[in-house]
DNA sequence: AGGTCTACTTATATCGTAGT
DNA sequence: ACTACGATATAAGTAGACCT
């Protein structure tokens, strides 16, 4: 490159000249001048010293000028993905990236209506072609059989024979990782003020503790037997608390319905839920994109985790609290099982139990 | 004690949508 | 077109586990 595009002149207002002719006028400043002279050099140092300040600030604008234009050319806006899951697929598989994309979407879905936990092992699994959904879900077979039902239900037709490449079933678990993670942040985070009234109680683990330990089921130690959180002791659960549980009222507890109102309609959903008024933003939201017109039976055990997580002493949502030692995965199930039961036997709790969640949520449908 | 790995949370940038 | 509100991807932050 020609040194001649490189004028080694200083440019024609350099802060050094400007600053010698501020010495001179600072030198013809003399108690012997008529106050009109000393006015007018006094204009004149005001002058030069404005002239400096504009040419500083226009040199520092056209530094960070230069710095964006040197990072924009430097940093290409393409930028490199943690693990390139698509990349890696088998040859065989078109659009890898594109099934990645929307096997991960259902993912997300999965868990807004369907599950939050699920076995680590229910991608790998042999799959069990005669079992029944309605069967007994006590065993982990059983359960497990369950839930790959349930997810092959959501996993597009395309896809669902590669359940088990690191493809779709990594990135379902990373949908389904990454709703969990919005989920935690909503609840505790963002629109806990929605939710409930005092958020106070719930800055630390332990304040959350002596809060509400009770409320989501905590049952104290004897000399006999452990401290333990009881699934149905656990007053929070139910729209009615009078002392013991009551099943007409179990699994009706508002936050429950407030929790799955944030989670499908946005930070504000949960505001003026029982009035009638719950907010439908405008915004893209959970509810429009997987066009959600009614309460599944999935987000009725969600929510019912759900609140007992963000009451409780936990810090992170996980399947096993690290704070409680509660199984959320192992709720989930079980208040599944309460439901299956109540509706195999035709008890109203159960058989309503839908109809009074959609009343809430959805009215008018 | 410190490094590295991993899983989870959080902040930010970007995109989309509907109402005005 | 503009604005408000949400969802998502990504990167950065954080804590614990495991190793040396």
């Amino acid at each position: 490159m020609p040194s001649s595009s490189f004028p080694s002149s200083s440019p024609t207002s350099s802060p050094t000249r400007a600053t010698d002719n501020l010495l001179e006028l600072a030198q013809q400043m003399s108690p012997s001048k008529p106050p009109d002279v000393l006015r007018r050099i006094r204009r004149n140092i005001e002058a030069r010293a404005n002239e400096i300040q504009d040419n500083l600030s226009t040199l520092k604008r056209r530094i960070t000028d230069y710095e964006n234009q040197a990072t924009t050319t430097a940093r290409p806006k393409k930028q490199r993905k943690h693990n390139n899951r698509a990349a890696d697929a088998d040859d065989s598989i078109p659009n890898p990236q594109t099934i990645e994309d929307r096997t991960r979407e259902k993912g997300r879905h999965f868990v807004v209506e369907a599950l939050f936990l699920v076995d680590s092992d229910v991608f790998t699994v042999e799959e069990d072609e005669d079992f029944e959904p309605c069967e007994e879900f006590a065993s982990d077979q059983n359960r497990i059989q369950g839930q790959l039902l349930q997810i092959k239900c959501y996993l597009p037709d395309d896809v669902k024979h590669l359940r088990t490449t690191t493809l779709i079933s990594g990135a379902f678990i990373d949908g389904m990782s990454g709703q969990r993670s919005s989920t935690s942040n909503r609840l505790r985070v963002a629109s806990l003020s929605k939710i409930v009234d005092d958020i106070k109680p719930f800055e630390t683990s332990s304040s959350r503790f002596n809060a509400f330990a009770k409320l989501i089921g905590y049952q104290p130690g004897t000399p006999t037997r452990e401290p333990y959180y009881s699934k149905l002791d656990a007053p929070i659960l139910y729209d009615k608390w009078e002392g013991k549980k009551d099943l007409d009222s179990f699994l009706r507890g508002p936050i429950l319905l407030k929790i799955h109102a944030t989670i499908i309609r946005g930070p504000n959903g949960a505001t003026g839920l029982f009035s009638g008024k719950s907010k439908r933003p405008s915004a893209k939201t959970v509810e429009k994109m997987y066009k959600i017109h009614r309460t599944s039976l999935g987000a009725i055990l969600n929510a019912a985790c759900l609140a007992i997580w963000m009451h409780s002493a936990d810090t992170q949502l996980v399947e096993i609290g690290d704070e409680t030692g509660i199984n959320y995965r192992e709720c989930q199930s079980y208040y599944l099982q309460c439901i299956l039961n109540g509706l195999a036997n035709n008890k109203a709790w159960a058989v309503d139990l839908i109809a009074y969640w959609d009343h809430i949520l959805f009215p008018r449908c």
